[in-house]
RNA sequence: GGCUCCGUAGCCAAGUGGCUAAGGCAGCGGAUUGCAAAUCCGCCAUGCGUGGGUUCAACUCCCACCGGAGCCUCCA
């Protein structure tokens, strides 16, 4: 029982033909996916997650489909502000790299971006992008000018389709090295060292890679001359992905990428960068920035800006946990711009409780927690229960639902709709049936399954994969919290049945107050730390 | 100036040429509760920036305008 991904009608945009087209492998069954990973000369900021946050969904998605992914995330460690930033520093550029990699590494964590297969380095990859260079040379795409080796944009007539330019009017790269090129458009593949630059030696003299060079080269590397999907933020697309198109397409006289896929932008919640409201030129105020302590933004545009020192995505991610950050990105289409904020962040949060509480209801049934449960990974292999099952029933239509929407561009926003749905029908069956008073078995081998059909979206989501550090039924929690907690519960119980109503809700006040909220249920009072 | 994209309820946000325009947050009623909270049920856009046009029919297509964002230089 093979998994033909033929069988499922997705399709993606375009950015290339500006359309939905759907979606099919150049190899039956195998999948090449491309993105454009970070340039680690600082802190990442929450904007650099975009990409890899939808690509891993992407990569589940495809996978839970049947294809065979390889998915590959660059990392950009030799470039000018690489240089800049490391001289600064007085450290190396090497060990400035190291470190914002594993700030970057750490970050994708966090997010639980776990799909990627391959990260190469620039570094790692220079042979490879000076024969890369050398085959352009020959084929009379690029020439060598003073050290400096440049594309020439005039020999690519198909030049500017993908960013929709025509190369005469580019301004091309500022610096000195207007001098050296033929025309302003072209872009450098190779740059000359000045001295105390790292650099690497080659045919041109010694020196480095231009930008756009290393991806045409090491995408050629892992995933060939042609492969099916390369995605990138939206403001990749000029110079940097026109560009790569073109080595990649005038090198190898064929296509580059299938379906080219970029992803909105970020922009931070500032009163001025509000949609719908003034912006600040026309308002002609001066702007206050860094409102938000995370990150720092445009002060213009509201656009997050890595530029104007944003990062520090640690700290809001210890503010609201990776699972948070990653459920407000993907409630959103990954092609719109997506304001972000501390308030966003929270309603998300809020939502994401629901699910949270659900799951402590659920082992308090069951006995088992829900991130233990087994579930389909593979489309296909759904299979349903013999024993008729209400819940499933129920279940079913809305878990065909939520993939038809990622079926249709990956749409994980109108998906999630389907997710809360099914909460809502499996709080429901929890209600109808009494499962908590009476623990009937065949009500909780119902809810068991119901439960994985959940668990196996949001699995697609790349959430709800593993518990939340800050659940109370997690043990992180600490056990003498949690005999504490017993002992209080059992004293306020006491109280309860006394009808001494003054001490027990002076108990649950207090708790309040310091955070941690108790209900009382039928079955006995739960507790939480609120996060 | 050139090239893209967006404008859906108080807020966030899916979506569609034609049945009752998802879902979330907030709010309001009800069930439940000692009271809460949680959970469930119900309500919450005669309308999808404004004005035209195409069409039997548009929020969905076209045009104009207004407002917002991005790219055109490094940027996820």
């Amino acid at each position: 029982m093979t998994d033909s991904p033929t069988r499922y009608p997705i399709r993606v945009y375009n950015t290339l033909t500006k359309t939905k087209e759907p979606f099919e492998t150049i190899e039956p069954g195998r999948v090449g996916m491309y993105l454009c990973g970070p340039t680690v000369y600082a802190e990442a900021h929450i904007g650099h997650m975009v990409g890899p946050v939808i690509f891993d969904t992407i990569k589940r998605y495809l996978a839970f489909c049947g294809y065979q992914v390889t998915w590959v995330v660059n990392i950009t460690d030799v470039d000018d502000k690489l240089i800049q930033r490391s001289q600064q520093r007085g450290i190396s550029m090497f060990q400035l790299a190291t470190q914002m990699t594993a700030d970057y590494l750490s970050n994708l964590q966090s997010l639980g971006v776990d799909q990627i297969d391959r990260m190469p380095r620039a570094t790692d990859s220079i042979d490879e992008i000076i024969a890369f260079i050398e085959e352009l040379i020959q084929r009379g795409f690029a020439y060598e000018s003073e050290g400096d080796v440049f594309f020439d944009v005039a020999k690519d007539p198909e030049y500017g389709r993908l960013s929709n330019r025509s190369a005469d009017e580019q301004q091309g790269e500022g610096g000195g090295a207007a001098s050296r090129k033929r025309s302003a458009g072209d872009f450098a593949l190779w740059k000359s060292a000045k001295p105390g630059e790292p650099s690497w030696p080659s045919p041109w003299g010694d020196g480095r890679p231009g930008w756009h060079i290393e991806c045409s080269a090491m995408s050629r590397g892992i995933l060939g001359k042609t492969f099916d999907i390369h995605g990138g933020g939206l403001d990749l697309v000029f110079p940097h992905h026109e560009n790569e198109l073109a080595q990649s397409r005038c090198c190898h006289g064929q296509p580059m990428v299938r379906y080219w896929l970029h992803n909105g932008l970020m922009r931070a919640s500032t009163e001025a960068g509000k949609v719908g409201g003034r912006s600040e030129r026309d308002a002609g105020t001066e702007p206050n920035a860094g409102a938000e302590p995370a990150t720092v933004t445009d002060a213009v545009s509201g656009k997050i800006s890595r530029s104007k020192g944003a990062g520090g995505l640690a700290s809001l991610i210890a503010r609201h946990t990776g699972e948070r950050i990653r459920f407000f990105l993907l409630r959103s289409h990954y092609r719109s711009t997506t304001i972000f904020g501390d308030e966003p962040l929270l309603e998300a949060g809020t939502a994401l409780e629901a699910f949270y509480r659900l799951f402590d209801r659920f082992q308090r049934i069951t006995g088992k927690s829900v991130y233990d449960l087994p579930f389909a990974s593979r489309r296909a292999d759904f299979t349903t229960p013999s024993i008729p099952n209400p819940l499933v029933s129920e279940l079913l239509p809305l878990r065909e639902s939520f993939l038809s929407k990622m079926d249709d561009d990956f749409n994980t926003g109108g998906a999630t709709a389907d997710l809360f749905e099914m909460a809502r029908a499996i709080n429901r069956f929890i209600d109808g049936q009494s499962l908590e008073e009476n623990k009937s078995p065949v009500g909780i081998e119902a809810l068991q399954q119901g439960m994985q059909i959940l668990r196996e979206m949001a699995a697609l989501l790349g959430i709800f994969l593993k518990p939340v550090p800050k659940s109370s039924s997690d043990d992180s929690s600490g056990k003498l919290v949690g005999e504490l907690m017993g002992l209080i519960i059992k004293l306020r119980a006491d109280a309860r049945v006394r009808k001494d109503f003054a001490t027990s809700d002076a108990v649950r006040d207090g708790l309040q107050a310091i955070g941690v909220a108790i209900q009382d249920g039928k079955s006995g009072t739960t507790w939480q730390v609120k996060s």
